[in-house]
DNA sequence: CAACCAATGTTGGAGTCACCAACGAAAGGA
DNA sequence: TCCTTTCGTTGGTGACTCCAACATTGGTTG
């Protein structure tokens, strides 16, 4: 009985923070695609709905500078969302480059749906810790993003 | 003076530790792509080469294994990192099936200058941060991820 | 006003990473 | 011997990030 001999992964990998934050974002990622998968979502609309809600009408390009979202991506997320009648486009008439984005009712629906979803995501996510443990790794994340979105 | 309104991201987003993770990741990625992108390798090859050098000539399931990677994508990276003379791939005389993959002295030499480069990306990551916090930081995610690699 | 620059939406692409289904060959256990 | 598992391989898919180019429009400056 020499126990399962489960293959270990290389100490100099698991020794880096690089490595635990990517690790750690694909198990993140897959809970979240998973939750939002079966009500045909994925992160980008989740993002965008957000966006809307939280700040209300906005151009594409507002919404791509909230969300850390492409100009490119934008657009085709917002054609599939509004496909489905969650949001609407409709050009501004005191800028005509621009397109205002709402969300509509349905809109903030799917998006109060997702909410729950991805609320039970950061649970399964941070199961193991304390909430005080939660409350210093949440500090720890939110410091060192702000560093990297200015820097 | 109104002083830049710099967009908001929506504090829905922003207080969730998965998304704090997965930004955080792309960071990180950005980060270590570019360094590795300069020598022509990315994160696939690294991987493979640490766990060929802390644990000797190992078949192409078990590294798949320790790296976390799919057994095709192992095929492929295995055939770059061939191409380039830095790992080499012959068949095991004990079973059939199989095929060692062997670390070169080429890719030795190579894997020393991607780690000094991920190196530079550690600190870069983490700059914002004590010693003290970078070492709570580690903990708490390697706990994270512990959890979710066994459940 | 004319010339220039900046922003916007859009198209069409790229690269990385994760993952899946299927196959033949080979090994191992019942 | 059958049955199951493992292995390497091929050939995909999808999500996310990012880039280059373009025409249209707005704003600014000479």
């Amino acid at each position: 009985m020499y126990g399962a001999v489960v293959e270990k992964t290389p100490a100099r990998l698991t020794a880096k923070p690089s490595w635990l934050i990517t690790q750690l974002a694909v198990h993140a990622h897959r809970l979240a695609s998973d939750g939002f998968g079966e009500m045909g979502a994925r992160g980008y609309h989740y993002r965008v709905l957000v966006a809307l809600e939280q700040f209300g009408v906005a151009s594409q390009a507002e919404l791509g500078r909230r969300c850390n979202m492409d100009r490119s991506d934008i657009v085709a997320t917002i054609n599939e969302l509004a496909g489905q009648g969650l949001v609407e486009r409709t050009p501004d008439p005191d800028d005509r480059r621009r397109n205002l984005v709402t969300i509509t009712t349905a809109g903030e629906r799917h998006l109060r749906r997702l909410e729950q979803t991805l609320d039970r995501v950061q649970e399964d996510l941070l199961a193991p810790l304390t909430s005080e443990d939660r409350q210093t790794l949440t500090h720890l994340l939110t410091q060192l993003l702000a560093h990297h979105q200015r820097g």
